[in-house]
DNA sequence: AATGAATGAGGTTTCATTCAT
DNA sequence: GATGAATGAAACCTCATTCAT
C-alpha cells in the first residue's frame, strides 16, 4: 500500500461499456472459461483476458471468483427451476403423462441451449468450499423434492408404480443428469432435444430390461392395479 | 532399555514400518481426507497429519498429491472394474438377466464396501488438471462401452428394448451413480446391497412410467419382439 | 491453486534454524524495518529480504503483518509495563520522589534499550487498523490510568499540586514521550539516561518558567545548589 | 425550465462550482475523512464520494491523495504558524510572561477549532512517504526551533531556567501535543481553551511535583489565591 | 468541468514440493 | 527412512490514477 505513484506505459483503454453490458460481458466469458477448463483451473487472469479487460475490472463487477461462479449457478438453477412446471392432476385438458413428458423436454432443452452452464453444473461445481457445495445441495435437493412429490401424487394416481418416490426420483435425476451431460459434450445439436426426450421418456415409462422372452410383463401390470 | 531414542529434538521419530504398510496407511488415510473434503481442498500436511507423519515423509511415498490421487483412483477402478463380469449369452445355465442382476448386485456391493472412493469418484475427481481428466474419462468411457456391447448383444437377443445402446448405457450408468452417491452419502448400510439391486433392477426391466392406466402394455411387449 | 509441479531452480535452501529462534530473528529484523520505514511503508517483503529467508518463510512463523506488529508492539508494552513500578506511600524507605525518579528512570532506560521500538511505538503504531487503535488506545489509556491514580495519591499527600490528574498525567507522558522520542531518534546514548530523567524530573518538579522577575524559588534554589 | 438536465445515464451531472469553491469543498470533506480514518484507510473514492463528486473529479482539484493532505497540513501548519507570535523582550507594555502565555492560548484556540486538523496532524502524518515525513519534520523543528531560541532569550533574561533549551522545548510541545490532542479527542468545546491554557501555563511554571514534603512554595500559594 | 469505467502496479497469501539434518 | 523448516511459483485482491465520453 505504498504510494505507487504511477507512470502508466502507453496502454490503451478500453471504451467504457455500460454497466449492466460489462456485466453480462464478463459473465458470459466465464461460463465458458468454467465450462472448459473447470473452476479450479480457471483464474480470475484467464477470465479478465478473455473479457479483454484488465484483471482489476473484473473486481469491478464481482467480488471474487465464487461470487461469479455462484451468480452463473444462480441464473442457471432458476432458469431450470422456471422450466419445471409442478405436476397437476385437476386439468383433464392436460394429461399427467404429457406434463411429464413435458418438463423433460423443457429441461433437456434449457440444458441443450446452456452447454456451457450444463457442463459447469453436473461437473465443475463441486469441493468449490464447504458452504458452496451446501448451497448447491440446497438446490439439488429442492429438484428431488419436487420430483419425489410428483412421484408420489402419480402413485396415489396408479401412475407411478409403487417405491419410495425419493428413490425413484435419484434414478430419474442421475439418469437424466447423465444423458444431457454426455449430450451436451457430444455435442448434440438443439434439434435433438425431441429424440433426446423421446428416450428419456421410453426409459422411465419400460426400462428397456425384458425380464421374460414371453414379452408380456403381467407381474409389473399386476403391481400397478392391486 | 527399550525406551525409545529421542533425536536431538522433541519430536521422537517414528518407528520405521515396512514400507508398504506404511504406503497402505497414508493411502488409507488419504482417501478419507480426499472423501470428506475433496481435492482441491486437501492438503498434503491435512494427509501427512492424519497419517501421523511428517510432511516429507508423505513424498517418500508418493511422486506428489496427483499421484496419490490417482493411486486411490486407479485401485478403485480396477476393483469396479473385476466386480463386473462381461455378460456371455451362451451359458444356458446362467441366465443373461441373472448376469446383469448380478453385475448390479457386485457394483453395488464394491461401492457400498467403498463409501469413501464411491464419493471421490464420482463428486471429487474433476477439475484436478487436463491429463487426469482425461484420464478419468478413459475409465468412464470404458464402462460405457462395456455397457453398451452387452446392451448390443442384449438387443440381438431379444432382452434388450430397441435404442441406441450408448445412450442406454448413459440412462443406466447415470441412474446407477446417483443411487450410489445417495447410498453412500445418506449411511445406507452394507445389507441395503440387496434392496438396492432390485430397485435399480426394476427400474431398468420397466421403468416407472405407466402411460396408459389400463396397465398392460402392448405396444412395448411388441416392440421387444418385432 | 493449479497444481504448480515445481521445477526447482538451483536456489541453496537456507539451514534450518530451531523455530523459536528463527520466530526471534525475524521479530528482531521486523522491529528494525518497522522502525526505518514505519509500517506501511514495510511490506512482508522487506522483512523477509533483510532477515534473509523467503516470503513464504515469513508466513510459517506469523499470521500476517500486523500480527508481527501486534506481537513486538504487546513485548514492547509489557517490558515498559514492568519498567513502570506502582508507587506506595507506606514505605518510609522509599519516598514518594524517589519512587518517582525510579520509574522516569526505568521508563528512560528501557526506552534507549529499545530505541526501535520506541521508535515504532510513538510514531508507526497509529492507523493500522480500528481494531489495533482500540488496541493500542487501551494500552496507553491503562499507563495514563496509573499515572493519574498515583498523581491523586500523591495530592492527597501534598506532594503533588492540586489540577485535574489525568490532565496532569497527559502534560506529563506527553512531555516525555516527546523527550524519548527525539532522545532515540538523535541518537542520544544509554549513558544520557540518567541526564535525562534529571531533566524530565527536574520539569515535573518546577517547570522552567518564572513567572515573576524577583525570581528567587527557595526550594528550587536550594535544589540547584546542594 | 430549470428542470437539471440529465445526461444520457441515469446521473446528473453536478452543477458546476466555481472552481475554488469545489477546492475548497473537497479539502473540507477530506480533512474530516482524514480525521476519522487516518491517511491509509482513506480512499479517493471516501473522499469523493463525501464530497458528492466522482472520483475523477477528484483529480482535476488535486494532484493525487498526497497532495490534498499536503496542502491539509500546509494550511493547518501555517494557521498555527501564524498563531504563535515571536517573543520580544524590549516591548514594557508586553510582558515576556504574557507573551507566553497569549502564544499558548492562541494554539490551542487554533487546535480546537480546527480538532480534524489537530487529529490529523498529531496521529495521522507519520508514514506517508519518506519525503513527506521529511517536510513533516522540518515544519516540527521549525516550531522546536523557534521555542528553543525564545527559552534561550527567556534564560539570559532570567525568565527562564536553566536547562538545554531544545530539550526544553521538546519537553514543551511533547506536553502541549498531547494535551491537545486529548482535548480534541475527549470533545472539549472551545470554552476551554482558557482553562487549558491555564493548566499548561501553570504546568511549565511550576510543574506539579512538590520535592520536599515542607511544600510551601510561596509565589506559586499566593497564585493559587489571589 | 465532470464523469466513472478501466487500468495495472504492488502488495498479500497459500501450499505443493525440496532438501539439509 | 524420517523429519519439518524453507522455498517460491502462482494465485489473489485493492485502490490510486487515467482517460474516453
Amino acid at each position: 500500500m505504498a504510494a505507487p505513484k504511477r507512470s502508466r506505459k502507453t496502454a490503451l483503454k478500453k471504451t467504457a461499456l455500460p454497466k449492466s453490458e460489462r456485466r453480462q460481458q464478463i459473465l458470459s466469458v466465464a461460463r465458458d472459461v468454467f465450462a472448459r477448463r473447470g473452476y479450479h483451473q480457471t483464474t480470475i487472469d484467464d477470465i479478465a483476458l478473455q473479457a479483454g479487460v484488465a484483471r482489476g475490472t473484473f473486481y469491478l463487477y464481482f467480488e471474487d471468483k465464487r461470487a461469479i461462479f455462484s451468480d452463473l449457478i444462480d441464473r442457471f438453477a432458476s432458469q431450470l427451476t422456471m422450466a419445471i412446471v409442478r405436476i397437476t392432476v385437476d386439468d383433464p385438458q392436460r394429461p399427467v403423462v404429457e406434463q411429464v413428458r413435458e418438463n423433460i423436454r423443457a429441461i433437456i432443452a434449457t440444458c441443450l441451449t446452456e452447454r456451457s452452464m450444463t457442463k459447469v453444473l453436473f461437473t465443475g461445481a463441486v469441493g468449490i468450499d464447504p458452504a458452496f457445495d451446501r448451497k448447491l445441495f440446497t438446490f439439488y435437493d429442492m429438484v428431488v423434492q419436487l420430483l419425489a412429490e410428483s412421484l408420489k401424487d402419480g402413485q396415489a394416481l396408479g401412475i407411478v408404480d409403487e417405491g419410495e418416490p425419493r428413490v425413484l426420483a435419484y434414478l430419474t435425476i442421475g439418469a437424466l443428469k447423465e444423458l444431457l451431460y454426455q449430450a451436451v459434450t457430444l455435442g448434440f445439436s438443439e434439434e435433438s432435444a425431441e429424440v433426446l426426450t423421446q428416450q428419456m421418456f421410453s426409459f422411465l415409462s419400460g426400462g428397456y430390461l425384458r425380464t421374460s422372452t414371453s414379452g408380456v410383463r403381467p407381474e409389473r401390470a399386476r403391481r400397478a392395479r392391486p
